[in-house]
DNA sequence: CCCAGTTGGTAACATATGATACCGCGCCTG
DNA sequence: CAGGCGCGGTATCATATGTTACCAACTGGG
């Protein structure tokens, strides 16, 4: 790991460093790494690290460079004027940040990245990804993919937020998160602040929410765990809006 | 314009036809007629015609193949099980249908197109994309553009419709009507019905909210012209939600 | 061990908007 | 001209959720 707040710009050493650390990622992964090396050291880049809690960059800042999470974790939130919060999503390294949105004609990011744990940061010149999809057919339908799944959960997410209730938004994530776990008792990874946030409701909204399902037998949950006594009435609830 | 409700397969003939139109369709513009007129003969592709209001595709929709709408305008909408409706997007021709989402995993329409006007649409294979975007670099930058300027447009509709009322959500879209029709004398070209689709609200509500805006002097109305009075006013109401 | 700060539950109240119903008006058709 | 139909305005009521405040439990540092 970096210290922390510093960065580094390019040289020699780094590139295969970095290089390296690039073919782990996703996307990138799709490209021999000799490939990636040679590429990157026809271009400036620049890598930076973050503690966690830190703002990585600003709603409505100008996207010019793809950001690439080599290391820990970030969160893409709106905000409002009046401090409101949205949690759009989270990412764990090594991912893309944005890839969607790299090439617009005014291309503001629509949302704020922050760390929620220490990170690494790389930043990639803009050109260098239609230079890779010229020469790499992987990496570009790779990108492209990626592109793809995250539209997708974009537009997941503005359904959710028309037509489902917090209550309905809840059930559809725990059952997210019953799937993913695997068990029925859920570990809650999150404060209940953080989680209203991810949910896109106001921390006493998700407190009662949370306490009607538990009255209603279908949850039961203290502080950090969450037990599903009934996944059939969650799903009845998640189908309601389908 | 072709018959209402054919579709028409690939011949010699046709493909030089459809390679001049599908020329003058933004993206596909960047490359030159005689190049896209040879891979479209290597491609089976399909062009169908539909009448005015009819749906090219429903949300859930496998969607394999890109969609371009060379005649006529679509809307983009969501809709929940009980017949709720949220409008996306409208397009008119020439341009595409969902770029970003052609290239994922499991790639499912998040929306329902239907037409608003008689339209052609012709569905290309997806291969096709990576194919020209091998040989065409401006054709990949157009692509990427394209994708870009969507998403940047779906994830302000989410910034929107979590942080912002109906009431500023209309004074967002009046603003943006000002700027485009250049008067203060605004056309209404949708149905009130229609418009508080668009806007994600009900028939009812935003009936109340112009008349209190025309209460408040800001606006004035009838059936099918509306007037800005008080331009200051709504961007007021806008700056709230920045 | 105490105190301060943070987290979470809960309650009281305000409000935006959905749901529904009804009415009037213009338009079309027989 | 009558009757029906769709559109738009409006009123009433229900409800989900934001807002604010207060309290209890936990936590960590001195």
């Amino acid at each position: 790991m970096l210290p922390t707040g510093q960065s580094f710009s390019k040289s020699a050493r780094d590139a295969a460093a970095v290089a390296a650390r690039l073919a782990e990622c996703p996307v990138f992964s799709t490209v021999a790494a000799e490939r990636l090396l040679s590429v990157l050291q026809r271009y400036r880049y620049s890598l930076t690290a973050h503690e966690a809690g830190a703002i990585v960059a600003f709603r409505g800042d100008s996207y010019e460079r793809l950001l690439v999470l080599l290391s820990g974790a970030v969160r893409t939130e709106m905000s409002s004027y009046s401090g409101k919060q949205y949690t759009v999503a989270e990412y764990s390294a090594p991912c893309l940040l944005a890839p969607a949105l790299l090439f617009g004609a005014d291309n503001r990011l629509p949302v704020s990245i922050t760390t929620v744990r220490p990170s690494e940061i790389l930043r990639l010149p803009r050109e260098m990804v239609p230079a890779l999809c010229r020469t790499e057919q992987p990496f570009l339908e790779a990108y492209l993919g990626d592109i793809s799944t995250r539209v997708g959960i974009l537009a997941d997410k503005l359904r959710l937020s028309r037509f489902a209730t917090l209550r309905e938004r809840l059930a559809d994530h725990l059952l997210d998160q019953y799937q993913l776990q695997g068990s029925r008792t859920l570990l809650l990874p999150h404060s209940r602040r953080t989680q209203a946030e991810i949910l896109g409701a106001t921390r006493p909204a998700l407190s009662r929410v949370l306490s009607e399902l538990a009255e209603a037998g279908i949850i039961s949950y203290d502080r950090e765990f969450l037990q599903i006594l009934d996944p059939d009435a969650l799903s009845r609830m998640v189908a309601e809006i389908e």
